[in-house]
RNA sequence: GCGAGCGUAGCACAAUGGAUAGUGUAGUGGCCUCCGAAGCCAUUGAUCCGGGUUCGACUCCCGGCGCUCGCACCA
C-alpha cells in the first residue's frame, strides 16, 4: 500500500476531490485539515461546519455525504467517523502506520518526502549579523541558533538556502572606535587581548562623545573619512575587522553554525549611490532637515516618522545598506524569499525597509521577493529589563558555553563514572551546548526571554538531555542485540503495531511530516521541539510498557521497527535543531 | 503622546479559530531480581478585566489595566 509522506496534506486533496463528487460547491469548500487530539483521531477535517452553516445545512449530513464519496483507497487507510457538531475524524489504521514506517526508513527517504514542500524556492536567510569590535554575549545566541535551525529545516524541506551573515562592519561605531583607537588606546592591552581592548576603546569613546559634543563630532568625522576611503582609517578598519572575525569564528565553530556568505555592510559601500539616485529619481526620497528621507503618507506613523537613508552629515546608515542589500539579494542571488532575523526592537526599521522596497521595486519594474522579518523577543535580566551592553556587563557567550560544558561534565561524571574521561568530555559538550541551544529553541521566539542559568542549563523536562537520553536508550537496545540500528534484518517481517503503547508511538512518528510543514511555514522551531519532546515521551512510555528484547521473533521485529524509526526521527530532528545525538551518555 | 510585542497553575512554558486548555518543575502517592530511574505511572492546581464577532475564542476585533520595547540622523 503506497503512503504519502505528509498524509494530512494528501488527505486534504482527496477531500477536495470528494467534495466535488458529493455535489458540494467544491470551489467554496476548504477541508480545514489539522492534526487532532489523539483521543479523537490522527487528523480532523473541520471544514464542513462553516460550509454547512453558511448554507443552512445540517453539518453532520454534509459530512455523511462527503464520507460516502471517499475513494476506497482512503477508506482503507483510515477509520473515518463523524463526531460532535460535524467534525470528521480520521484515525490511521495500524496497516497504514506500518506502511509509513516501512516506507520512510532512512534520513534520505524522510528528506525526499519533505523535499516536495519547497522545491525550487531560493531563500536568503540573514542571521547572526553581529557588530564588529563587540564580543558576542548571551543576547546574541538566540538569533544564531534559531537562524541555523531555520536554515537546516528549509534545506531539509527542499528549499535552496543561502546563508548570509550581514556583519555590522560599517556603522557609526567605527567613528567612535577609530577615534578611540587614535586617542585612548593601550598598546600593551591590545597585544594581549585585542578584542577586550577594542571593546574597552568603544565604550570609552562612546562615553567621551556623550560628555563632549566636540568628541562626538570628531568621531563622526573619522567615520566620514573612512567612508570616503581615507587610507589610514581604512587600514585601521581592516585590522579591527580581522580581530573580530577571528573571535566570531571560534563561537560559530563551537555552535556548528555555518554561512555561505559574510557580506557585511561594507560590502555594499559602492552600491549606495544607486540607492540614493533611484529613490530620488522615483520621487520616493526627499530632503528633510538636511537628511535624505523616505516618508510613507499612507501609513499612520511613517507619514511623519522618516526612514533616513542618508544622514545630514552625508554618511550612509543601515537603512541605506539594507536597501542596497535587498537589491543585491534579488539581483545577484535571485532570491525568491528573504528572511532576516533580528530581535523585535527593530520592527519599525524593517517595516519601513519593506514598505520602501515594495514601492522602489514597483517603480523600477523589479521582481518583488517574499520577505519576512523573523523576530524574536529580547533577552532580559532577572530584573525584567533588557540586557544592554552599556549598562552592566552581559554574560559573554564564550563564558556561557564554557560553563554549560563544565556543568554538564559534572553531571555526566556523577551519572556515568565508569565512562572514560575523554568520552565524558565529549558527552558534556553535546549535552551542555545542546542544553543552551535547546533552551532558546524550545520557547516560542516571539516572547521575551528571562535569562537564568537554571533554565538554560536545566537537564529535566523539555530539555536537550531528555531527548538525548531517549536516543541513547534506543541505541542501547540495538547494542545489546549486537545489531546496527539501521540493520534491515532486525525488522524484517515486522507486522503492524498492536499494543496501545506501540500504536501511540507509531502514530506520533507518522506525525513528523506535519510538524515539519508547520515549523517551516511559521519559521518557529519550537514546534519541532515540542514534537520531539512528545515523541521521546511516547518512546519512554512504550519502553516502560512493552519489552523489546523478547523471545517471540514476531513481537521482537515489530517492536524493533518502532525503535529503529524512533531513533531515525529523533536523530534527524535533533540534527535539524543543531543538536548532536549521542550513542551513550 | 503614538505604535509594536507580551499577559495561561507558586514558578517556567505549550495550545495551526475546534471537542474535557496540555507539559515540565515544585507538592503528594506508587514503580528498579525485569532492554539504562537523566526514566515510568497516578494526583492537586490556571486563560489580566469588560464588551463584540462566530455554530465554536487562550487565539480574531474594540475598550481598559499591567510589563517590555520602539519612535530624526546607533545598528
Amino acid at each position: 500500500m503506497p503512503v504519502s509522506f505528509d498524509i494530512a496534506a494528501d488527505l486534504e486533496v482527496t477531500l477536495k476531490a470528494a467534495a466535488a463528487s458529493a455535489g458540494l460547491e467544491a470551489a467554496a469548500f476548504a477541508p480545514e485539515m489539522r492534526t487532532a487530539d489523539p483521543r479523537h483521531g490522527d487528523f480532523q477535517a473541520n471544514g464542513v461546519l462553516g460550509y454547512a452553516k453558511a448554507r443552512k445545512l445540517n453539518p453532520r449530513a454534509v459530512a455523511e455525504q462527503l464520507i460516502a464519496t471517499l475513494p476506497a483507497a482512503a477508506k482503507d487507510q483510515f477509520e473515518v467517523s463523524i463526531a460532535g457538531p460535524g467534525f470528521i475524524n480520521f484515525k490511521l489504521k495500524p496497516a497504514t502506520l506500518l506502511a509509513w514506517l516501512t516506507t520512510y526508513d532512512s534520513t534520505a527517504h524522510l528528506k525526499s518526502g519533505a523535499a516536495e514542500f519547497y522545491r525550487g524556492l531560493r531563500n536568503v536567510v540573514d542571521f547572526s549579523s553581529p557588530n564588529t569590535a563587540k564580543q558576542l554575549h548571551v543576547g546574541h545566541v538566540r538569533g544564531m541558533v534559531i537562524g541555523e535551525a531555520i536554515c537546516r529545516l528549509l534545506e531539509f524541506c527542499g528549499a535552496e538556502v543561502i546563508r548570509d551573515n550581514h556583519i555590522g562592519d560599517w556603522g557609526t561605531q567605527f567613528g567612535k572606535l577609530i577615534w578611540g583607537y587614535k586617542n585612548l588606546r593601550n598598546d600593551a592591552a591590545l597585544a594581549t587581548d585585542p578584542l577586550e581592548e577594542l571593546e574597552r576603546l568603544y565604550k570609552a569613546a562612546d562615553a567621551a562623545s556623550k560628555e563632549a559634543p566636540a568628541t562626538l563630532d570628531a568621531a563622526r568625522a573619522e567615520l566620514v573619512k573612512l567612508q570616503n576611503g581615507d587610507a589610514e582609517n581604512l587600514a585601521l578598519w581592516k585590522k579591527i575587522n580581522a580581530i573580530s572575525a577571528g573571535a566570531f569564528e571560534e563561537i560559530y565553530r563551537k555552535l556548528d553554525i555555518h554561512f555561505d556568505h559574510q557580506l557585511g555592510e561594507s560590502f555594499y559601500n559602492d552600491k549606495l549611490p544607486q540607492v540614493y539616485e533611484e529613490l530620488r529619481a522615483t520621487g520616493l526620497a526627499e530632503d528633510s532637515q538636511g537628511a535624505l528621507v523616505v516618508f510613507h503618507p499612507e501609513h499612520p506613523r511613517f507619514k511623519t516618522q522618516p526612514f533616513i537613508i542618508r544622514k545630514s552629515d552625508g554618511a550612509s546608515n543601515y537603512a541605506t545598506t539594507d536597501l542596497a542589500t535587498m537589491l543585491y539579494r534579488v539581483e545577484h542571488f535571485k532570491a525568491d524569499a528573504i528572511a532576516i532575523l533580528t530581535d523585535t526592537r527593530q520592527g519599525d526599521h524593517f517595516e519601513q525597509l519593506w514598505l520602501t522596497t515594495q514601492k522602489w521595486f514597483a517603480k523600477t519594474n523589479r521582481k518583488l521577493p517574499h520577505f519576512e522579518h523573523v523576530t524574536f523577543g529580547s533577552i532580559l535580566g532577572e530584573d525584567g529589563k533588557a540586557i544592554k551592553t552599556r549598562s552592566g556587563d552581559p554574560i559573554k557567550l564564550k563564558d556561557l558555553l564554557a560553563e554549560a560544558e563544565t556543568r554538564a561534565f559534572a553531571i555526566v561524571t556523577e551519572k556515568s563514572p565508569e565512562l572514560p574521561e575523554a568520552e565524558r568530555r565529549d558527552i558534556a559538550n553535546a549535552v551542555g551546548i545542546g542544553a543552551v541551544r535547546y533552551a532558546d529553541l524550545a520557547q516560542n521566539r516571539s516572547s521575551d526571554y528571562v535569562f537564568a542559568w537554571d533554565k538554560i542549563l536545566s537537564f529535566e523536562g523539555n530539555t536537550a538531555p531528555y531527548l538525548l537520553y531517549a536516543v541513547t536508550r534506543v541505541r542501547s537496545i540495538f547494542r545489546k542485540l549486537d545489531l546496527a540500528a539501521d540493520d534491515a534484518s532486525a525488522t524484517r517481517g515486522a507486522t503492524a503495531p498492536e499494543t496501545p503503547a506501540e500504536i501511540a508511538l507509531a502514530r506520533k512518528l507518522a506525525g513528523f511530516a506535519n510538524t515539519l510543514r508547520l515549523t517551516t511555514t511559521q519559521l518557529r522551531p519550537h514546534f519541532l521541539c515540542t514534537y520531539l519532546y512528545e515523541l521521546a515521551g511516547e518512546f519512554s512510555s512504550f519502553y516502560a510498557a512493552d519489552k523489546v528484547i523478547v523471545d517471540d521473533p514476531a513481537i521482537r521485529a515489530r517492536r524493533l521497527l518502532l525503535c529503529a524509526r524512533t531513533l531515525l526521527v529523533l536523530e534527524t530532528g535533533l540534527r535539524l535543531l543543531g543538536l548532536r545525538p549521542l550513542t551513550r551518555m
